[in-house]
RNA sequence: GACCCCUUCGUCUAGUGGCCUAGGACAUCGCCCUUUCACGGCGAAAACACGGGUUCGAGUCCCGUAGGGGUCACCA
C-alpha cells in the first residue's frame, strides 16, 4: 500500500509555524516511504479564506522545499461532493434531520454546563417521527453517534486513546443552508483522495473520534491516525501572535535559513538518538512516527538561532550570497556592484562566523561596499582613531604602500615587524587600522580584510582616516 | 465544568527494568586560543513534579495527587 499524507492548511493566515512543523512531518512520512504528499486547501468558511493566505502557504511550503504531489486542491470545489454523501447517510438512516434553532442550542448548552454534563446536542429529533417535522423551516443533518460502548483510537503517537461513546454527540455534517461542515468534508476528502495516514496536531485527537464514526457510517476504511504535539511559546502557553513570529515568511525575513527553520521544527518534538544538526536527507531516512513526543515543547528561538549560526558558517552557498545582497538592499539601501559581490564572496566565509542570521551577516557586510567616512560614526573605534591611532597609521602606511604582494602572509610579517620597531603590542596597530578600514572595532581577521578589500582600497581608505583632523 | 493528553537540567531532548554516579544540544558561567568581535577547544553549574505500590532492583511498569495543555460551534 503506497502511504498518502496530506497537509489541509485553511487559508486564514499565513504559513503558520506550528502548521509547518505538520507539514514537515507529513511530508517526511510520506517521503520516507515512498508515498505521496498532497496538500489541500481547506477553504470552504468562504468569509474568512482569503486569496493572499493561499499563496502565503504555496510561498512558504516552497520555502521550505516542502513539495507537494499533484495540484493543490481546494475543498471548497467539493462542496456537492460532501453533501451528496450527507443525504446518502441520511437516506440509509445513519443520520437525521434536525429541526433545532440556534436558540434552542445555545439555551441547551448553557443547561448542560450549568448541570456539568457533557455539553451537546441532546438529539431531541433523532428519534422523532418525520411526521411532527414543521414544513419549511430549514433543517440540519445530524449523524448518528453509537449511544453507549466506547470507541478507541490506535494513535501512532499516542497510543490507544479510548473515549465512552456517550461523550460523542450527534453532530451536524450539513448545515441548514446545505453545506457541509468540516468534520464532513475532511472526512469525504480523506477519503476520496487515497489518505491512509492522518498526521496532524493534538488539538484534532478529539475530533478523530466523531470522524471515526463517519468512516464507519460511510463503510470506508479508515486511516492511520498520529496526533502530535502542538508548539507553544516560551511561556507554555498555545504559541500565538504574542510570541512574536508566528508564521514561516516572518523568519524568511528575519533572516532565517529554511534548512535551519525545518531542522529546528524537526527537534521539536522528534529525535534520533543525540543528533542535533540532521540535513533534510537525513531526515527523510530517518523519520518515523515512532520516535516523535507527546509532550508539547516550548519554541526556543536562542535555539533555532544556534542552528541557522551553523548552517550560515556550513553552507556558504550562493543561495546565502544572493540572500545577503538581498538583505543589504532591503535594509541598508545599498546596491552591490560586481566588485562588492566579490568582495562578499571573498569575506563571507569570516563574515559567518559572526552571525547568527542573513540580517546580522549583511550588517557585518557593509563595510566591504560602503567606506567608512569619517569621523567615524562607531564612537569606539573613532576614538582609537584620535586617541593615538592616527599617529600610529601614519608610522605604518609606509610599509604599507611599499608592499607588492599583497597576501596575508607578507601583510602580516610586515606589520608584526613594524610593531616590533614601534616597541607596540600587536594590537595597538590592529585596532587603529581596523578602525581606518571598516569604521568599526569589529570585524575578520585584520589581514583577511586587507586582502579582501584589495591593495588599493585599504591604501585609500588608509590614506582618508589619516587626512582626517 | 466534562472528556482526552502530557510531566527528565532554564529550553529541546537521550533513556523502552540493572549499561544512569542520568547522556547530548542551546542558553549561562569559567579557562584556553587571540589583532577586535566571533569561531573553536577544555571545563563547571544545572533535571527524573510529588506520594504510594509492583520488583532482588524503577527515570523506565501500575495507582493516586498536583501542575500544565487540548477539545467541547450550523469555524476549520
Amino acid at each position: 500500500m503506497t502511504v498518502v499524507t496530506r497537509f489541509p492548511p485553511s487559508p486564514t493566515g499565513s504559513l503558520h509555524i506550528g502548521s509547518a512543523r505538520t507539514a514537515l512531518f507529513n511530508w517526511l512520512y510520506a517521503r520516507h516511504h515512498a508515498g505521496q504528499f498532497i496538500l489541500r486547501i481547506e477553504d470552504t468558511d468562504r468569509k474568512r479564506s482569503t486569496k493572499e493566505a493561499v499563496e502565503s502557504i504555496f510561498d512558504g511550503l516552497t520555502w521550505l522545499g516542502l513539495d507537494w504531489d499533484g495540484d493543490a486542491t481546494f475543498q471548497s470545489q467539493k462542496i456537492e461532493r460532501h453533501a451528496a454523501v450527507a443525504l446518502d447517510l441520511l437516506d440509509r438512516g445513519m443520520a437525521y434531520k434536525c429541526y433545532c434553532t440556534p436558540e434552542e442550542l445555545e439555551a441547551m448548552r448553557a443547561k448542560a454546563r450549568a448541570e456539568g454534563k457533557p455539553v451537546f446536542y441532546d438529539r431531541r429529533w433523532r428519534d422523532r417521527n418525520p411526521d411532527d417535522a414543521p414544513q419549511d423551516i430549514p433543517f440540519v443533518v445530524r449523524i448518528k453517534m453509537p449511544l453507549d460502548g466506547e470507541t478507541t483510537i490506535q494513535d501512532q503517537v499516542q497510543g490507544d486513546v479510548t473515549i465512552a461513546n456517550e461523550q460523542l454527540d450527534d453532530f451536524i455534517i450539513l448545515r441548514a443552508d446545505g453545506t457541509p461542515t468540516y468534520m464532513l468534508s475532511v472526512v469525504v476528502d480523506d477519503h476520496d483522495g487515497g489518505v491512509n495516514h492522518v498526521i496532524r496536531g493534538d488539538d484534532h485527537l478529539n475530533n478523530a473520534f466523531r470522524q471515526l464514526q463517519l468512516y464507519r457510517a460511510a463503510g470506508w476504511s479508515i486511516p492511520e491516525y498520529a496526533h502530535i504535539p502542538l508548539i507553544h511559546g516560551a511561556d507554555g502557553q498555545k504559541l500565538s501572535k504574542r510570541h512574536g513570529a508566528t508564521s514561516v515568511q516572518e523568519y524568511r525575513r528575519e533572516g532565517f535559513l529554511p534548512e535551519a527553520l525545518l531542522n529546528y521544527l524537526l527537534r521539536l518534538g522528534w529525535s534520533h538518538g543525540d543528533d542535533e544538526v540532521i540535513s533534510t536527507d537525513q531526515a527523510v531516512s530517518w523519520f518515523d512516527l515512532d520516535t516523535v513526543g507527546r509532550a508539547p515543547a516550548r519554541f526556543d528561538l536562542e535555539k533555532l538561532e544556534s542552528l541557522n549560526a551553523h548552517y550560515l558558517r556550513e553552507g556558504g552557498s550562493q543561495t546565502v550570497i544572493d540572500g545577503v545582497i538581498a538583505c543589504l538592499r532591503e535594509k541598508h539601501g545599498i546596491i552591490v556592484d560586481t566588485t562588492g559581490r566579490q568582495r562578499i564572496e571573498l569575506a563571507l566565509p569570516h563574515l559567518a562566523q559572526r552571525a547568527k542570521t542573513l540580517i546580522e551577516l549583511s550588517a557585518t557586510a557593509v563595510f566591504l561596499i560602503q567606506a567608512p567616512s569619517f569621523p567615524l560614526v562607531e564612537r569606539k573605534a573613532q576614538k582609537i582613531l584620535v586617541n593615538g591611532g592616527i599617529e600610529v597609521l601614519r608610522n605604518i602606511q609606509d610599509s604599507l604602500v611599499e608592499i607588492n604582494a599583497w597576501n596575508p602572509d607578507t601583510l602580516e610579517a610586515t606589520l608584526r615587524a613594524r610593531a616590533e620597531e614601534l616597541e607596540l603590542g600587536f594590537g595597538k596597530i590592529a585596532q587603529p587600522l581596523r578602525a581606518a578600514l571598516c569604521g568599526s572595532t569589529a570585524s575578520p581577521g585584520i589581514f583577511d580584510v586587507l586582502v579582501i578589500l584589495d591593495r588599493d582600497e585599504s591604501l585609500a581608505r588608509l590614506q582618508r582616516a589619516v587626512e582626517q583632523e
